[in-house]
DNA sequence: GCTGCTACGTTTAGACCTAAACATAGCAGC
DNA sequence: GCTGCTATGTTTAGGTCTAAACGTAGCAGC
């Protein structure tokens, strides 16, 4: 019953209440990581929604967009094999090998055999994709950019700093 | 060519490279949410893998332990609308019914008429669900708490405050 | 130069989600 | 008491992912 909220909206609760919730109901656990966990996971969640409809209005899809990124941002050639792609993304290869099949299909890479390893698959931004990701990637990221414009700068090179050291501690280098 | 690391093994860049990167590509672009975004993703990414990973150990899914989560910490009587449960979680309301369906299933939770509303069902622990629920949560939170112990105490809290204003201007609250 | 191992990539099966269509049941207003 | 609107849930179609099976091709060691 203390769980209840007056009338409350479809929103969500504060991580502090759900964290109260279970001291309450199961009293001695350990509620020390969900004010960390569960934000992260609904930031990361709005930010993953905003980007999407941004890119809808945008006429991309998210994974596109990451997989043309990756290899935009790479810097001449344009091009990189599929491992590499694997390695700079969060997805398996597997997925990065339907990626690529679906860019592939819209004509916004092309595969070849890698120059460098003989038996690597080179996947390289054609016209039409290095024409897609220009034209957005400069709105997505400015938007992106206005959407955490209320943190101050000190604000948030304090968060950019804590979040390098959870993820380092999270994914030791080695 | 600036973008190439030794031979970058398969882990991912600091976020703070991949800024630097569309810097130099196509400079001028507003970087600045990168190191904010980016982070958030990952350590988002790597406390849901490892969750996975801990509940399958513990015989659960990470769907099916949510959906007994906001059950349970809801206190007595151990039951909530559809509605009530698709407020306090991250998914539609679809999926909050396909969750239930498998969680009926494996005789997990049960469906019953609500006494408050009359057009809503209320979902609410059996028995097996109540176990389930209190033998996986102490081990679970234990284990995330461990994984951010390497964060100091003053981290932690300048973290958690940082993170919920975060949330705050991204979903305002009204 | 065989033989087997390893690296790389693709394919397949299955899971879960979202968006949208679809049911129903209360309720409001005439 | 009809008629239509709204709230609540469920179902369906489609998409993307993961995990694992699969196919090859280079390479190492004899």
């Amino acid at each position: 019953m203390a769980d209840d909220y007056p009338m409350g909206p479809p929103s969500t609760w504060p991580a502090a209440d759900i964290a109260a919730a279970w001291e309450r109901e199961l009293p001695g656990v350990p509620t020390g990581s969900i004010e960390v966990v569960t934000p992260v996971w609904r930031i990361a969640k709005v930010l993953a929604d905003d980007r999407r409809r941004t890119l809808t209005r945008l006429g991309v899809d998210p994974s596109t967009l990451d997989l043309l990124s990756v290899i935009r941002r790479s810097g001449p050639p344009y091009e990189l094999t599929t491992r590499e792609i694997t390695g700079r993304t969060l997805i398996t290869a597997g997925a990065v090998s339907q990626r690529v099949a679906r860019a592939e299909q819209a004509g916004l890479v092309e595969r070849a055999p890698s120059t460098a390893s003989r038996r690597a698959v080179a996947v390289r931004l054609t016209p039409a994709g290095h024409r897609l990701i220009e034209a957005t990637v400069r709105e997505l990221l400015g938007h992106e950019d206005d959407l955490i414009a209320a943190l101050t700068d000190a604000e948030r090179a304090a968060l950019v700093g804590l979040l390098a050291k959870l993820e380092r501690t999270l994914v030791p280098p080695a």
